[in-house]
DNA sequence: CTGTTAGCGCTTTCAT
DNA sequence: ATGAAAGCGCTAACAG
């Protein structure tokens, strides 16, 4: 037996064609969907049953338009290629499974004006919230989150850029731990190597200039930055020009661990010893930090964590429930690995 | 002067409400934005206008209901943290960018069950095309993509395992050439390194046993293959144990440049010299592998290109356009970098 | 070029 | 526990 519906083409089964078939209403079916307690047991088996043999999929336009509300979240992101990123969708993935939320994803490359005009499409689809993952200059996004009239969270950075939810960690103070790290290792004239507009950048710029200062080996010289997309072979490309210019440097801090993977590849193309003679570290923890040669130092952000926590709250809310903070600190941690280890390294040899 | 809809909360302003405002019917307004052709000079530039100044924003989930169509792209992902993927993401964005459409992206977590699952959430909101990027066991699939009553193109492989249109490279034509590549260099012993369910393993795997078969040079024990997700760890982690297993080898060819990654700190680790005593060859040709040490040779897939065609396709159908054609090679090239250098490495040694 | 009339498929509200 | 009526915001089809 074959079911078909009179509209040809795409074969689209509606909802009354499940309702005639079962020989009730449309609402009946409805609710069995949605709302299964209210509807008689007999019923709903019935119908269930009958969705199942016809192949019924709700559409989905049609229940937004009518509900006002589509189950969606959007997640607004920088980049896709972005490798810290994928471990926050993760997270949020992994709180969305299981739900009857879908999560959409939209990249703005970069791009303020695209955030602005992506957030105002996701918010044209009356979504149950949006996710801002690491993006940049959201100031003048205020009025789109507004009349969003549905949570807005934003992630990976715990200050807030504007008014919404923050979910992330104090990256200054992250940038600060690491340069005491690098300081209790022994090594004094490092550097620090950053690229892009990000926000997050120029915190843990000031993170580290203030440690610096504080230990008096503070130089302006030692700041690296460059205007591009962080890449493996930028870091290297960027080491590359320091120690020209900088012979006397004794190690760096990068703001992601792609800029110390290729820091790795470029100490060894120019046979520097790391970690005797010039010390790296990292940030992020990405998965590969713990295969590099020699193993990389870094600072561990709970990205899975913060993309769970984020995902929650925009689920929380949606549900009726609520969210009493406004920023959700999810801390950080120093990963001691082998880049950083001039003390052992030195006393073991 | 404010404009706010009757309706508070959201402050949705709808067609309607420009369309009184400028004294025309919402049809009007409505050709205004989607055929403005069709709409007089003075006519389209005080509903423009009016548009601008309520910050009027369509309602996609009426319009998609009205219409029968959404404009938007669903793409498939296996994962979202694959490097490789990233440049194929790239290319349909850069064909997407600029058009009415949207794109939304779901991610299957190389779960067949979830391939059929968002599929077919796909095809319940009638989107303009559907592009699965390099997905694994879609037999089953066939009638969703029937009964999906729009365009849905394959990537990464120019195999087709069901209907619709595929656009990628022959992946086993390309570990052959790689395969040939090694063998030119005077490596003899060389295995390959592989892991997942991906169907295209499988093909590359049958390549390279063609073609080391064909030298007479095929050892079933040179096939290493391992049920996990690529990474570079796991890739040190595989080529460590095989050397141990067969401490004769004389390099490896890597299903991904990730793996071979790993494999390139695991020698550095080891203290192999390569290329002259051990040759590697990637896959992919990731942003990386030009920055590596050694420089990976790898086989360059046109990542971004295969997005882009797919997208294009995509559009071109829904466009009324034709396409002739159901399955598209975009070919691929050998990168000869320095990891597979033993030649030249040994002349001038 | 512009407007009128319907209706997309579903959910809301209010009855029963 | 079930149903009838109304309408979400927009566009297709046909008029004029």
């Amino acid at each position: 037996m074959s079911y078909r519906s009179k509209r040809g083409a795409s074969g689209k089964v509606t909802l009354q064609d499940v309702a005639k078939e079962t020989g009730v209403s449309a609402i009946t079916v409805s609710r069995a969907l949605r709302e299964p307690g209210k509807v008689s047991n007999a019923l709903r088996d019935q119908i269930l049953n009958a969705i199942e043999n016809m192949g019924y999929v709700p559409d989905l336009n049609a229940r937004a338009l009518a509900s006002g509300t589509s189950a969606f979240i959007g997640v607004l992101l920088p980049s896709l290629s972005h490798p810290a990123l994928s471990a926050v969708l993760s997270g949020i993935e992994a709180r969305v499974r299981g739900t009857d939320y879908r999560i959409q994803y939209s990249n703005t490359h970069y791009d303020p004006e695209e955030e602005v005009k992506q957030l105002r499409a996701f918010a044209a689809q009356r979504p149950a919230g949006v996710i801002v993952a690491g993006t940049e200059r959201l100031e003048n996004l205020n009025t789109i989150v507004k009349e969003a009239g549905c949570p807005v969270v934003q992630t990976i950075d715990s200050s807030l850029k504007m008014d919404g939810i923050a979910v992330g960690i104090d990256h200054k103070q992250a940038a600060m731990a690491a340069t005491r790290h690098m300081l209790s290792q022994g090594y004094r004239r490092f550097g620090i190597l950053g690229c892009g507009h990000d926000i997050r950048v120029r915190l843990r710029q000031s993170g580290y200039c203030e440690v610096m200062q504080q230990a008096g080996l503070f130089d302006e010289s030692l700041i690296i930055w460059q205007d591009a997309p962080p890449s493996i072979h930028l870091g290297s490309r960027m080491i590359r020009r320091f120690i020209e210019s900088r012979p006397d440097v004794d190690g760096v801090l990068c703001q992601s661990d792609d800029l110390a993977l290729g820091v790795i590849f470029e100490s060894q193309r120019l046979g520097i010893r790391v970690p005797e003679d010039f010390g790296i570290c990292g940030y992020n923890d990405l998965d590969y930090a713990v295969s590099t040669e020699p193993p990389l130092s870094t600072v561990r952000v709970p990205r899975f964590d913060i993309g769970y926590k984020a995902a929650d709250i925009v689920i929380t809310l949606g549900q009726g429930g609520l969210i009493k903070e406004r920023i959700f600190n999810m801390g950080f941690e120093m990963v001691d690995r082998q880049t950083t280890r001039r003390l052992k390294a030195a006393a073991s040899a």
